[in-house]
RNA sequence: GGUUCCUUGGAUGAGUGGUUUAGUCAGCGGUCUGCAAAACCGUUUACGGCGGUUCGAAUCCGCCAGGAACCUCCA
């Protein structure tokens, strides 16, 4: 590869130069949805900021293999000990079979995602779909003798765990003091001590989602769906590891154990998190109710929204952020980003009709290049985005006729554009207005009379064709000679 | 209480041991234009506080203040 790809990874918290396995093969896991009710905007920023990783890992040349699990199972709404499947849950409020809710959802999911332009991944694994692999792996673990038995669940044991190994190396967790200060706590509990969590838990009566195993009729514990699918689907050892930073702990702590009780080593290179999205400073999530769907941003139905937002303007709005910082959703932040992406899209249809002249004097050498380090230092979008603004300028000022470029020139930025605005930033350039061929004419042709009316300085009859057109929701600009317009 | 991290101009949001600026939005002034819109040019010169290291720090170190995430499910 040309370029040296350097990814931050949170295991020594430091940039880390991006060297693959199995070049020119790259496996990638992310964390998924659990599929129980709408994505809301917190969803869409590991989808993006990983679509975007898995864009540029191919841009690269790599051969990539993304995984992305759907959470069907097993994620319990309480605690390991006694709470109820999320899933389950929401079946029984709503009277319907646990996998028509994973249905429904997954599929309002899976359209959101379709929406902001987020590429569907390689596989998209169910954990209901993986139950024996997951008893194969507690069995691992058992014959490791990393877990335990206890009236019909299956433990990990953490505190033995600690003594070979170190639990709590991702998250920086002092498991001495976790250990030492929950000792006492639990005379009734199946588990030997709290930090222990559930690899197999035996189901409750009245429990609808189980299976058999050698230990119980149950279901799997949350953490493992993602130990096992990712070996499943990449192997025992692969490279990139991506999700959200409130899943560091305890979710990742617990997959890297499992992965070293069950096969000996780590699985995982490169951990990958990315931050939070805010609303008033606090975390936007399921647990605090402060969260918007994503539909609701469509659609504007929602009292905080003042508008609705486009899919590319959510998508813009994130990308304009560095994955690793917060984001604080306002109605202020996301006009600013709407207006900002209409800026680079006009811009962008405008390259395309650009004339070309004898030479270029305007600034556009090194724009390729600038845009490959900026991704290639931890995926910096929000640089990539500024770099392509300075663009912006060079394209406008053209195309006012203040300044000329060559053929080679134009032909040079026109991929640029395509390959970092579309491909890697996968930001779409065609508006929806964009209708049949002599839906386009007839109004090229109503323009052209509103020219010509110009041109007599019929200024009544121009402005009433401008003032009409926009009354249906076209916005008209005239350019030196011309006219453009959109919807 | 523990762990991890953050604090930048009117808003948002990058970056960095030193010369020239992030970028976007908003504002102001100007150019262009029949008008409007768009565009372009100029402009407001910021890095929580206090110390330290250094020839030099907003950037490194320490302390303080404020905030966040995680420690229970959460992207």
């Amino acid at each position: 590869m040309e370029h040296k790809l350097y990814i931050y990874n949170t295991l020594d918290r430091k940039k880390e130069l991006f060297t693959p396995l199995h070049a020119p093969h790259v496996g990638m896991y992310v964390c998924g949805p659990t599929v129980y009710g709408d994505g809301h905007l917190g969803h869409a920023r590991p989808a993006i900021t990983f679509d975007v990783v898995f864009r540029y890992l191919m841009h690269l040349g790599y051969k990539v293999r993304y995984v992305r699990n759907i959470t069907d199972v097993g994620h319990l709404e309480h605690d390991a000990d006694e709470g109820e499947d999320k899933i389950a849950k929401k079946a029984r409020l709503e009277k319907l079979e646990p996998m028509e809710v994973v249905q429904y959802y997954k599929l309002r999911y899976q359209k959101a995602m379709d929406k902001l332009n987020v590429l569907p991944p390689s596989i998209e694994p169910h954990a209901s779909g993986h139950i024996i692999e997951q008893i194969d792996f507690v069995k691992r673990i058992l014959d490791a003798g990393y877990g335990y038995e206890s009236e019909g669940s299956v433990y990990f044991d953490v505190e033995k765990y600690n003594r070979d190994f170190h639990y709590g190396k991702l998250s920086g967790r002092n498991v001495e003091e976790l250990l030492e200060t929950t000792r006492n706590l639990d005379g009734q509990s199946e588990k030997r001590r709290s930090a222990d969590f559930a690899l197999w838990k035996k189901a409750s009566p009245e429990h609808i989602m189980r299976w058999p195993s050698p230990w119980s009729e149950g279901f799997p514990g949350w953490h493992l769906e993602c130990s096992a699918m990712g070996t499943k689907y990449l192997g025992e050892e692969f490279d990139i590891h991506g999700g959200g930073m409130d899943l560091m702990f305890p979710h990742h702590e617990c997959e890297i154990a499992q992965s070293v009780a069950a096969l000996g080593h780590e699985s995982v290179h490169y951990w990958m998190h990315n931050n939070m999205i805010t609303i008033n400073g606090q975390k936007m999530g399921k647990s605090l109710g402060n969260f918007i769907t994503l539909d609701e941003f469509f659609t504007g139905s929602n009292s905080l929204l003042e508008q609705p937002y486009t899919p590319m303007t959510i998508r813009f709005f994130i990308l304009q952020a560095h994955y690793r910082s917060t984001v604080d959703f306002s109605n202020d932040a996301l006009q600013a980003a709407e207006k900002g992406y209409q800026r680079l899209i006009e811009a962008y249809a405008r390259l395309q009709k650009l004339q070309t002249g004898k030479q270029t004097t305007v600034e556009v050498a090194g724009l390729r290049e600038k845009c490959e380090t900026a991704m290639c230092d931890d995926f910096n979008t929000p640089i990539v985005i500024s770099h392509l603004f300075e663009a912006t300028k060079a394209i406008n000022t053209i195309h006012d006729g203040n300044g000329t470029i060559t053929e080679e020139d134009l032909n040079e930025l026109k991929e640029v554009f395509q390959i970092f605005v579309e491909e890697i930033l996968g930001l779409e350039t065609t508006s929806q207005a964009d209708g049949s061929e002599a839906y386009k004419k007839a109004i090229d042709m109503l323009l052209q009379m509103r020219l010509e009316a110009k041109q007599n300085k019929d200024w009544a009859t121009s402005d009433r064709i401008r003032n009409e057109l926009t009354a249906f929701g076209f916005s008209v600009k005239d350019t030196k000679d011309g006219f453009e317009w959109s919807l």
